[in-house]
RNA sequence: GCGCCCAUAGCUCAGGUGGAUAGAGCAACGGCCUUCUAAGCCGUAGGUCGCAGGUUCGAGUCCUGCUGGGCGCACCA
């Protein structure tokens, strides 16, 4: 079933980013429809940059007039001419190709100016990210990344592109798990551990750095689902706290409270470290707790609910073609997910009028979700295709699945702490001499984490192992800082105010998606530039914006991620070829190519970003 | 049982709206540091795109069936 969600439509770039390459598109498109009357003119981007910078396949129209497809790219590409660039015939494609000085200006040009390269100017739009979501009282494990970090990377994508941005955090603060923490709670701690102070005697000892009144509530929830195996009859405990909880109970309410507060500022820490942030952390499940009965009288009123057994509340949804009813009350009369998320997405509509909601949340809830969206459009057809689930796979072990409540899981921090070591060692090993080694550790190893989750396909689960994960050669964000680096480093070595040419201008923090550089003047010229290296690089890097439009289209990081890393590479390719610092350098080569330098400097720099991930200048 | 997702090199994966000789990384093998960071660069080898049909001028991509794996199928979220 489709419900047909309403993608961003196609809009103009920036000012500075509607380059020569693309007015030469378009004379090409234009010059292809006079000689191709009520033929489908669309251009393809070449797989490499040697065969051009735009393609025209001639299979089609050649069927329509009756011709070989090779003979109609021959007798178009003699005909039609473009200034500043080559038409060739290379079978049946004709391929528009750039003069290199044509090249290397537009996208200096691009790149150089103080207007974000690839970045839209405010469309009006209003869209929301919901995403991370964590569950009070539980750690963060590297599961939690993925929908933390793609859920990032598209409200900073978003936001690039001129959307006005809502980052929510449907935080899991509510609910029947809250029942079982209390009745944990008021079993195993109220009595000698009542302030989760110490450790348990009955637990395991924790490792130092775990030793928090988190680590021990985690451990009260992870204990209550093993002996729960045993004895069922104790879920009906865990029930009777939230009802007591829902209904309002003082003492449940404090707990609560507590819970909730210990979890908070643990996940502060996280999402500090991560530089990931949100507009409010105010609307999670609880904040619903008030619009749940008249959001249950809003569903009757719609005719919508119907009874389920033995007293339970649930919609119908067999008209299309959902078979699973969705319950929205429980038997007991307390609330379910279901029933807050039918508010909150009501809540939403009041108070954003947004035009897309995006819920970045596993795939194991697809379901729920296509429900979800279902009961929306009964209830109002204004939310017909604006709102999308976005999932993604999960993270297994080798051994299978990760289960919080049987406690085999791998903690986010535990990975990002390893993956900091792993490149201290090699800091040590390369560059001892490195000044600040902790931070610039700490961004690599992010970096790597972060990349690696970002550069395949998000639906596919993913089989954690350490050393993939946490890979530092090879394509990887490492790889990509890398090379921000030797840049960094060559526009030192250049002097003058080079480096200061590919230094942001603002604070990169999560309240901004777009990194700020001034203004800085072309080179006097393009000499330099020709070789076949330098071509490639200025190919991959006027590949950016299409990417990051991909990005948007595609809800997730990964058409970034491989543009980036499409580009550390031909850069690579671009240092190893061409010199930049020689002594024999005519001194316009040497400035065309710092010029390049700083411009693929600034698109590694504004790309990473947009993901999540920082650049040192130096590693 | 029903529904959804996945299957491409030894391993992990890319391959918009069907189009050029199916591409990377890792692992393997062979080269490259007296020039700007070797976390790098260059090269070699590696493929019946799970199987069988179909649509099309053209299928890894779309359709049908099958096989294998994952997830889901109301009182967790």
């Amino acid at each position: 079933m489709s419900l047909g969600f309403l993608h961003p439509s196609p809009r103009p770039l920036a000012s500075g980013t509607r380059i020569v390459m693309e007015r030469l598109k378009e004379d090409l498109r234009k010059a292809l429809a006079l000689a191709l009357p009520g033929q489908d003119i669309a251009l393809e981007r070449p797989r490499s940059g040697d065969m051009g910078d735009a393609a025209f396949p001639c299979f089609r129209a050649a069927k329509a007039m009756g011709k070989n497809p090779a003979q109609l790219a021959q007798e178009l590409a003699s005909t039609i001419r473009i200034e500043g660039a080559e038409l060739v015939a290379a079978g049946p494609y004709i391929n528009l190709k750039l003069h290199p000085e044509i090249r290397a200006k537009a996208m200096l040009e691009a790149l150089l100016g103080s207007t974000p390269y690839g970045s839209a100017s405010a469309t009006g739009e209003t869209v929301i990210v919901e995403y991370s979501s964590p569950n009070i009282a539980k750690l963060f494990t590297i599961g939690h990344l993925r929908s933390t970090m793609i859920g990032h990377a598209l409200a900073q994508v978003n936001r690039y592109l001129g959307c006005k941005l809502w980052r929510l955090n449907h935080l899991g603060d509510w609910g029947t798990q809250f029942g079982t923490l209390l009745a944990a709670y008021k079993r195993w701690a109220e009595a000698d551990n009542p302030k989760l102070d110490q450790d348990f005697s009955w637990a395991d000892e924790i490792p130092e750095k775990r030793r928090s009144p988190l680590f021990r509530l985690f451990q009260l929830y992870v204990r209550f689902h093993q002996e729960e195996e045993q004895s069922p009859e104790m879920r009906d405990e865990a029930r009777l706290w939230f009802k007591r909880l829902e209904e309002g109970d003082p003492e449940a309410r404090r707990l609560w409270k507590w819970f909730r507060d210990i979890s908070l500022a643990e996940f502060q820490r996280i999402y500090d470290r991560l530089g990931v942030g949100f507009d409010t952390l105010e609307q999670g499940e609880a904040f619903y707790e008030d619009h749940l009965k008249p959001t249950l009288a809003r569903l009757a009123s719609s005719g919508l609910l119907q009874d389920g057994d033995a007293g339970a509340k649930i919609i119908d949804l067999s008209d299309v073609g959902i078979q699973t009813p969705y319950l929205v009350q429980k038997a007991d009369g307390t609330s379910i997910y279901a029933t807050r998320d039918i508010a909150a997405a009501l809540f939403r509509q009041k108070e954003y009028d947004f035009n897309r909601c995006l819920y970045v949340v596993g795939a194991d809830q697809v379901l729920h979700f296509q429900q979800l969206f279902a009961v929306m459009n009964k209830l109002d057809p204004w939310f017909k295709g604006r709102m999308l689930h976005t999932p993604f796979g999960m993270i297994k072990l080798p051994e299978g699945k990760m289960s919080t409540r049987k406690g085999n899981v791998i903690f986010l921090e535990d990975v990002l702490d390893e993956a900091v070591q792993r490149v201290l060692a090699i800091i040590e090993e390369k560059n001892p001499e490195l000044p600040d080694k902790a931070a610039v550790a700490e961004m690599l190893g992010m970096g790597a984490v972060v990349f690696f989750d970002a550069l395949n396909d998000r639906v596919k689960s993913i089989t954690f192992t350490w050393d993939r994960v946490i890979a530092l050669d090879g394509d990887t964000g490492p790889y990509v800082q890398y090379a921000h680096a030797r840049i960094c480093s060559v526009l030192r070595k250049a002097g003058g105010d080079w480096a200061a040419k590919a230094r942001p201008q603002n604070v990169l923090d999560s309240e901004t998606s777009i990194v700020e550089y001034k203004d800085a003047s072309l080179p006097a010229s393009m000499t330099g530039l020709e070789h076949p290296s330098a071509q490639a690089l200025l190919f991959e890097l006027s590949g950016l914006p299409e990417a990051i439009c991909t990005v948007q289209r595609e809800n997730m990081a990964t058409a970034l991620a491989r543009q980036l890393l499409a580009i550390a590479k031909s850069f690579s390719g671009f240092y190893t070829n061409c010199p930049i610092l020689h002594a024999d350098n005519p001194p316009e080569v040497r400035e065309s190519r710092l010029a390049l330098c700083v411009a693929t400097a600034r698109a590694l720099r504004q790309g990473l970003f947009l993901m999540g991930i920082k650049a040192p200048e130096e590693m």
